[in-house]
RNA sequence: GGUCUGUUGGUGAAGUGGCUUAACACAUUGCCCUCUCAAGGCAACAUUCACGGAUUCGAAUUCCGUACAGACUACCA
């Protein structure tokens, strides 16, 4: 065909097309920015709930833009009509909003680069794919899906590279008379590549993660657009990232292969190459196998599981922060009092294999976020969080709102913060103990000891308690009333003389623990005591005594 | 089958030819502190970096081969 007949050929297949490449490079002009800030994009399908694996990337995205003062926006790819599920754009709205990832430019937020919704671009594509025709780069292909399936059989039995290159494009150089016919006969058709590459020739990329890569040219007449006329990813990727300037496309490492059909693409539209970062999957280990983080299968996978458990989302942040520069944990251990945006991100400290989700780690990154809350932060959260998941304990955590601040601020003071709540839903039992109405129903079932306890040394003991003293006098005066009553003082002292003593001041305050709490273990007892005050504690006596006694 | 990529303790990993007797963190275990727990302190936990060979005075680090793992090989992204 010489380019007379490309052009009727054009036209005869895109009349509808009538703006051209000048007019959308003049639409989308190149962005205002200097050379180190950074244009990231998170590119999306809306085919359910965002995954694990997808937020790391987009956190990826919001990191390097912002630290670089450049631009992150969310376009999303909702090419597949089969894939899209219903209100899945939505989803991707609300999970990155809950995980406060907010993006410079989106269909929401606006931006001078939109549409950023691909389905609201075909136009623009078919712009693109119509000038790779007239400039003989693009053929329609009218092979059936059955004789594609045939090709497929006849490749996989003779052990060769799968798919349409060479001999097998057999649509390649089709005259434009014979494409006229098979039009007119209604056949269906896609619009391939003419690849011009040669896969016996290597190209090399330096990728920002993984570093150099070698890679055959890329000889395949992949599918530009679709029977229906919406682009590939290869094509909409290659077109998008021009047109909205991206300077780093930062995505999952999957994408490597095809890496040689982009490089291709850019080269034959004579667009500027971005860079590239591949990113490692994120894998769990499954009955001793290694594979990605699946939708399916793990419900950690799943954004909004981390709400619904109560893992805080800055801790989840942390989580992937540490997993997204190898020496962002050491940074925050020294620097706990700055937020994960001051430090400073790279791609060379990003892993290159896989990395292991690890909800340990999570957990523990989670209670240190806890431990250096105060009080009435953990409660502030916790209410909003039982607002949405228990109801019933918000109502009780509004009632005793002034208790229970006090309690969620034992021991928070000192240098040393308690580490024992990783979620929300911890709270409730940790400090069961904190609200007199739970403390009633629970009573003491959960209690963890069989020992039963000396009531009447507790009943005893309350008539020389005095709350108005300080911590270590109150210690004092226990260890006191100890020594009167056949205890001993100390542990250390009953250990080295066990036949003297009935016990050690530890019994008579674990005593006092069970029946304030309901529990061997808790925080400092004497702070429990005294916001408790002693009319309550009486009252725990006395529900002891009914109870287990 | 082909093409890419990877392989350092239970886990995440540091490591870029000599400073490595392999950092740091999580987990585990033991001890200390201590009224319990949590926290904290101390210590133990890879004599060796998948395996084999090559280069080098010297290799976890470079090269080649093998094994294993992962990704891709769609009119999905």
């Amino acid at each position: 065909m010489n380019k007379e007949e490309r052009i009727e050929l054009a036209n005869l297949l895109f009349p509808n097309i009538t703006k051209t490449r000048e007019y959308y490079e003049e639409k989308y002009p190149k962005r205002n920015l200097e050379a180190n800030q950074m244009v990231t994009r998170f590119g999306p399908s809306p085919t359910g709930f965002v995954h694990m694996g997808s937020l790391f990337g987009a956190f990826c995205d919001s990191v390097f833009a912002k630290q670089s003062k450049g631009i992150f926006y969310l376009r999303i790819e909702d090419t597949d009509q089969k894939r899209s599920v219903e209100n899945g754009i939505d989803g991707i709205f609300n999970d990155l909003d809950a995980f406060q990832i907010i993006p410079d430019e989106s269909e929401k937020a606006g931006g001078k680069y939109g549409p950023y919704i691909q389905s609201l671009r075909t136009e623009i594509y078919q712009t693109y794919v119509k000038d790779l025709i007239i400039n003989g780069y693009a053929y329609p292909c009218f092979i059936k899906e059955e004789e594609l399936a045939k090709i497929r059989e006849e490749q996989e039995l003779a052990k060769i590279k799968i798919g349409i290159y060479g001999l097998y494009a057999v649509d390649r150089d089709l005259t434009l008379e014979e494409i006229k016919a098979k039009l007119n006969n209604k056949e269906e058709y896609v619009i391939r590549l003419k690849s011009p590459g040669n896969i016996n020739n290597t190209i090399e990329f330096i990728d920002c993660i993984k570093g150099k890569i070698k890679l055959p040219e890329n000889d395949m007449d992949i599918v530009l657009l679709k029977k229906d006329g919406t682009p590939t990813y290869h094509l909409a990727h290659v077109i998008d990232d021009h047109l909205m300037h991206t300077t780093h496309v930062i995505r999952g490492d999957e994408w490597v292969p095809s890496l040689s059909i982009h490089l291709q693409l850019f080269e034959i539209l004579g667009f500027e190459i971005p860079k590239y970062a591949h990113t490692a999957p994120i894998t769990k280990k499954d009955n001793g196998n290694i594979r990605k983080l699946s939708k399916r299968k793990d419900p950690e996978a799943k954004v909004s599981y981390y709400e619904e458990v109560g893992i805080p989302i800055e801790a989840v942040k942390l989580y992937l922060a540490t997993i997204l520069n190898s020496n962002f944990e050491e940074w925050y251990l020294n620097n706990s009092e700055k937020s994960f945006e001051e430090f400073t991100f790279t791609f060379d400290k990003m892993a290159v294999g896989g990395t292991l989700f690890d909800l340990e780690k999570l957990n523990n990154i989670s209670k240190t976020y806890f431990s250096r809350k105060s009080g009435k932060e953990i409660y502030q959260e916790t209410l909003e969080y039982s607002k949405k998941f228990d109801y019933n304990y918000y109502e009780l955590l509004l009632k005793n709102k002034e208790d229970m601040i006090l309690f969620l601020s034992i021991e928070k003071d000192g240098p040393r913060p308690r580490k024992d709540i990783s979620k929300y839903s911890d709270v409730k039992e940790e400090f069961s103990y904190a609200i007199d109405e739970l403390f009633e129903k629970e009573k003491y079932q959960k209690y963890d000891g069989n020992k039963k306890y000396d009531i009447n040394l507790i009943k005893k003991y309350m008539e020389i308690l005095n709350l108005e003293v300080d911590n270590e006098t109150w210690f004092n005066d226990i260890k006191e009333f100890a020594i009167k009553n056949g205890y001993a003082a100390s542990p250390k002292e009953y250990k080295n003389n066990p036949e003297m003593y009935k016990g050690h001041v530890g019994d008579i305050c674990e005593a006092i623990r069970v029946i304030v709490t309901g529990r061997t273990k808790s925080p400092d007892l004497f702070s429990i005591l005294k916001i408790l005050g002693k009319e309550r504690i009486q009252k725990r006596i006395e529900l002891y005594t009914e109870i287990m006694l």
